[in-house]
DNA sequence: CATGAATGAGGTTTCATTCAT
DNA sequence: GATGAATGAAACCTCATTCAT
């Protein structure tokens, strides 16, 4: 069982070097195998093909994302039920979830990246999109209480539009800051700049409109 | 000559259809030319290689949207001479600008999604990149002027860093706009919005930093 | 492990075949599997490309070959620290190390033959040359040695050409007696003439010049 | 006219340029056209193939050599009407001949080398082989008289075999200075040496056997 | 004389995957 | 758990040659 642990780490060691080198596509599992001194067949019994390869290696830093995303989330979810309109907006605890995210970012670096920037060809290659759909609905709901609406049903086809940028903006910029910062220290400094003008695109977007 | 033209055309055409259905990389020359009825030999008498005919399809748009950039970046760098700081920021010139890219944008709105969601693999890969770099300088120029330093010399690293950034989200606003409104029209009727919620951000960032 | 062998060999075998008829580079990959009964995929499970292919046929022979003439180079060195100028030359040493040379050569004539005549594109196709320069450096030692030279720097750029010429004619005579023979026994009966011929003119040149 | 001999003329120039290059076989004509500023079409009006094209750069050359070595062969073969066995041997005429060919042979080096190193693959491929061969005759003849037969019916097949070879060997040294000194008057001043060699030969294997 | 388009067959190589052992 | 052989399809590309104009 130690042994089938060590070769199973391995090969994900291996998948990792060789996709993040060529990216999802043109990463050659013979070459994968060689690397991690084993032979293809032996790969075919820990994975079903080359995308579950992938997915072992970005798979558990993925669910472990979701997971810090989800209960920051849930948190806002709470805090919003007593907002009343006109309140001024605290930043405070969107800072401290993003600065959760960040810190998961930069945990498992090279995967992220490998997801953000070489997972074409492979089932990941839309996760920009889905985390960015993930944000949506939520965005969608502080949109409309912001906004003094009674309820979503009151967003208009531009508000919609807006919001699902804005969720995606925010995917961005994470992304930015992983592929822009050489580490987590130097993605902490820049964040609060980066608060400062998603922010000030916010209120711009709910006064204006 | 008007055989000869035709059957470059047709090339073009089935690549088009290829490259869309595949992205760049899975893509095959064999379908491409098989669907234009003609022989992979033919095609390499007109086109180099694949990446030579994917720049074939994409090309010419390519120069179209560069040049309209350009001209429009220039006259904003006339205006920025007689900037004073404080001075109201007048929206008009920018939105000009940017609908007459989204108009571009959506003239040749196949070749420009190719271009953004489906090169990886070819020399186009980093186009979005290149495009964020090209509006780098222009918007550091911008950046140091409203914020009333006297040259960029001033300018800290964190001051690059999110003018890096908001130039790369400028590029990403156009992109979005692209990819998910389905004609001219209905992404010039988004641009107000899109627009408010970057100028938000952008003022935020000059007056919070 | 046995069905595996088998079809190495079986590929050889084929390549070799094919080898022969065409030329290195005419030889094609498709026919040389298609004959022996294998997929392309299998070939280059065996080897790593045409020229690695060409070297299964003709590498172990090359190496025995290579094996067989330094080991008579070894020999003739120590004899010539006894050599006193002015002694008869003794043939028979000579003799012998050709024999063993001509028998190897026969022992794979089709291997031999076609490094000497079809490798031309493949990494062998110097093989002349550089057999001749093996024996180059041996030859200019027996030569400054015969000649009553005290060291191989007395020797002049007309001795250098001239030897470097002797050294290609020998490996020349080993080669018309592999493609002009059609066995071991024929060229041995050839080859005392052949050495008449060499030897007279080794001497004709030591003496005049 | 004119430009039609210019036209021929580039092709043939262009050709050498790559033939010289890559070799016959991977010489590309598309290569040899685009260099000369003509299309493949054009190529096919002057000559009929590729081997053809071959033929125009070496062709002319290849004539002129052998109407020099036949010319002296002639003059041999007077000479050879007077000979009584134990006749010293004349080298004076034997090296004019020689220096002759050589002469010739660098009036055109890089013709003659395209036919001695780069001809695989078209029709001049053997030309090495027709040379010895045009020399074996010849050779014949001086071989039974200067041995004292009656005629060429004394000879054994060892006698034929050692001729054929000094045929070779003929042609195997003026190969030898084409390719290894720089110029014709470099080559003529090692030719003493190499006569003497293979003289020296010759006489050893007539008197030995 | 020369063009330029087109053919069609062929080249070597790479790939993810399978399966008997 | 793992091996190693083999598949079979497809990949991109190059070639000498032809022919209507």
């Amino acid at each position: 069982m130690e042994d089938s642990r060590e070769t199973k780490q391995k090969l994900i060691e291996s998948a990792k070097v060789e996709f993040m080198e060529k990216g999802y596509m043109k990463a050659s599992l013979r070459t994968i195998c060689k690397n991690a001194g084993v032979t293809t067949g032996a790969m075919y019994f820990f994975f079903n093909d080359k995308n579950d390869l992938f997915a072992g290696v970005v798979g558990g830093p993925l669910t472990e994302l979701r997971t810090v995303i989800e209960s920051h989330m849930l948190a806002e979810i709470k805090e919003m039920d007593h907002y009343t309109p006109g309140q001024q907006y605290d930043m405070q605890e969107d800072m401290k979830a993003a600065t959760d995210v960040v810190k998961t970012l930069f945990k498992y670096k090279d995967e992220y990246e490998l997801l953000i920037t070489r997972s074409q060809g492979s089932s990941f290659e839309n996760i920009i999109d889905d985390m960015a759909d993930m944000l949506n609905s939520h965005y969608r709901d502080m949109f409309w209480t912001m906004k003094g609406y009674k309820s979503a049903k009151q967003m208009t086809k531009e508000d919609k539009f807006i919001v699902h940028w804005m969720a995606h903006d925010q995917v961005d910029i994470f992304v930015h800051l992983l592929t822009h910062c050489k580490n987590e220290k130097e993605a902490l400094k820049q964040l609060k700049g980066m608060f400062s003008y998603i922010i000030g695109g916010w209120f711009s977007v709910i006064n204006n409109t």
